[in-house]
DNA sequence: AGTACATATCGAAGAATGTCAATGTATAGT
DNA sequence: ACTATACATTGACATTCTTCGATATGTACT
């Protein structure tokens, strides 16, 4: 039946892919990845976010959880400060 | 330095990845860069596309236009059909 | 306990997005 | 010229998204 265009790699991965490029598909989260990707160790707090973002401290921390909850960061606490940082999906997105 | 990874691009450039990958972050439309990626000649037609979708014409054609003016699709009209393929930028972005 | 700091969550407002039906515009065949 | 086909555009609507201020939660220090 010539079906030619079904390579789809599995109905839900489709679907996470999608949903992680929707979220690097935000000036300002692609903004925040990439100033993970370029911080020092590799990772970075949200109060050295915020200030290069322009934007309100909760605006950012909603930005986070979004790219955290989409596979493309990690998030680990420490003391006061929550460090965020790229997970190998997201390396392998933004080479 | 240590700079691992690459920070230096310019805000346009940026801001254009960031409108490439929100137009991959619809799971209709990274669906239809599937089916043209794996159609037979590396092109596809909107009558082909649009029943895969199961979406009207106009949305399909909606969305292709969109995927177009991103940079991840070129147009080339042939007769009555107009056939879309992948740009270098999509092949990059996908792979 | 109380205070200061870092971050998260909530609620709301405006903007952007995805979708469709209806209509417009070509292009090809009779 | 008329008709049919392939695709694009328009206008409208509902939903989702981005952002903020205000507030809550948690952590450390005195």
């Amino acid at each position: 039946m010539a079906k030619a265009l079904n390579l789809t790699k599995s109905p839900k991965t489709l679907s996470t892919l999608a949903e992680q490029f929707k979220a690097l598909g935000d000036e300002t989260r692609l903004g925040l990845m990439m100033a993970v990707a370029s911080s020092e160790k590799a990772e970075a707090c949200v109060c050295d976010l915020t200030p290069e973002t322009g934007l309100a401290q909760s605006t950012v921390s909603h930005h986070l959880k979004l790219l955290v909850d989409s596979g493309l960061l990690t998030r680990s606490q420490r003391g006061k400060w929550a460090y965020y940082s790229l997970t190998p999906s997201a390396k392998k997105l933004l080479k």
